[in-house]
DNA sequence: TATAATTCGGACAAAAAACTCTTTAGGAGT
DNA sequence: ACTCCTAAAGAGTTTTTTGTCCGAATTATA
C-alpha cells in the first residue's frame, strides 16, 4: 500500500541490525536468512545503504555490516527518502507532478492531512525504539515460517 | 506513494466520466487526450472497469463509456479495491504476510490508526462529489500542459 | 604466506508493470 | 446493404523492479 519490497527490506534490515550489539558486525547472509529475503538482494540494498552513510561496511573475516556511529535515532523517514527517492513525500495522490495548495487534484485538501499524518508518523519512529520493541519479543520482523503455522 | 499508475487513470477517468452528462457515452480517446495519458492503456483499464460492473461501454458511432446506472456515488475505496486488488487495505507496511494485533510487526500499532485514516478518507469521497468539485473549476485532473506553464 | 570468509562491483536474468499495435466485431447513420 | 466509427481482444514491446551469478578485492587467522 506505500512502500517498494526494496524499502521494506531495508527498513528491516536496517531494524534488525539496530537489535544486534553495536559495533559488531553482522553478516548478509545471517539477515537474509533471519528475514527470509533474497540474499543477493539485499546484499546490493545494504552497499547502496553503505555509499548513502547508514552503515559501515568490513570485509574479510569478522566483517559484515553495522550501523554507522550516530545512526541509532535515524527516523524511518530519512531511511525511506534515500530508499524511494527525495520525491517520496511530494507526490500527489492521483499522480499529478504538482501538489500544492494553489494547483490542486479534487483530492488534494482531504489527502493531505492524511499525508501529514504518515510523515509525522515516519519522522518520530527511528531505529532504535523499534529494535527495542523488537527485542522485547512482542513484534516481529518477518513471517512466522510456514513449519511453525498450525497444520 | 500509494497507488499505482494504472489506478491513477482508472481514478482521473471516472471521475472526467463523472463530470459528463450522464448517459452519454465518452470516448476513450477524449478521456485520454483530456487527462493527458496513453489512450491505448487507458481503453484497457476501461475494458477491465467495465467486466467489474463500474462502467458501461457501447460500440460503434455514438459509442464510449458511461458509468453505469447507480455507480455514481461510488467510493474511491470500492475503485481501488477494482484497480488494486481486494488484499490493498489488508497489508502489512512491512510487506509481512499476515497484519493483526497479534502478529504484528514494530511498526504495527502506530501504522494501524493511519491506515484507519486513509481508508475512512477514501471510502467517504466518491465519483459525484469528486465530479461536482472539479465542475466548480478549482481543482485539476490532469497536469497543466507545458504550454500553459510560464516561460 | 596460505586459506577461508566476507563485501564489492558489474553483468546478467526473470518478473511485473506500463504501454503499443493490429485485427476483429458490433452498432449508427445513410 | 454499405460505410464509418467505436470498443474488444489478444499478442507483442518497453521499462522498471526484483533477483541471480560470478570474479575480484579485502581482512583475520593459522
Ligand atoms: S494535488 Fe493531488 S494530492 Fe495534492
Ligand atoms: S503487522 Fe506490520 S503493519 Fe500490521
Amino acid at each position: 500500500m506505500v512502500l517498494s519490497r526494496t524499502s521494506q527490506y531495508a527498513v528491516q534490515a536496517l531494524i534488525y541490525i539496530a537489535t544486534q550489539p553495536a559495533g559488531e558486525p553482522v553478516l548478509n547472509r545471517d539477515i537474509a536468512e533471519r528475514l527470509n529475503v533474497p540474499a543477493a538482494y539485499l546484499a546490493k540494498i545494504l552497499q547502496s545503504l553503505c555509499k548513502q552513510g547508514l552503515l559501515d561496511s568490513f570485509r574479510g573475516r569478522l566483517g559484515g555490516f553495522c550501523l554507522r556511529d550516530g545512526m541509532q535515532k535515524t527516523s524511518l523517514m530519512q531511511v525511506l527518502l534515500l530508499t524511494e527517492g527525495p520525491d517520496f513525500t511530494k507526490s500527489c495522490i492521483l499522480g499529478l507532478k504538482e501538489c500544492s495548495d494553489h494547483s490542486a487534484c479534487p483530492m488534494h485538501f482531504k489527502w493531505v492531512p492524511v499525508k501529514k499524518k504518515i510523515i509525522a508518523m515516519l519522522q518520530e519512529m527511528n531505529l532504535e525504539e523499534l529494535a527495542k520493541a523488537v527485542r522485547t519479543g512482542k513484534y516481529r520482523l518477518a513471517d512466522l515460517p510456514a513449519a511453525a503455522l498450525p497444520a
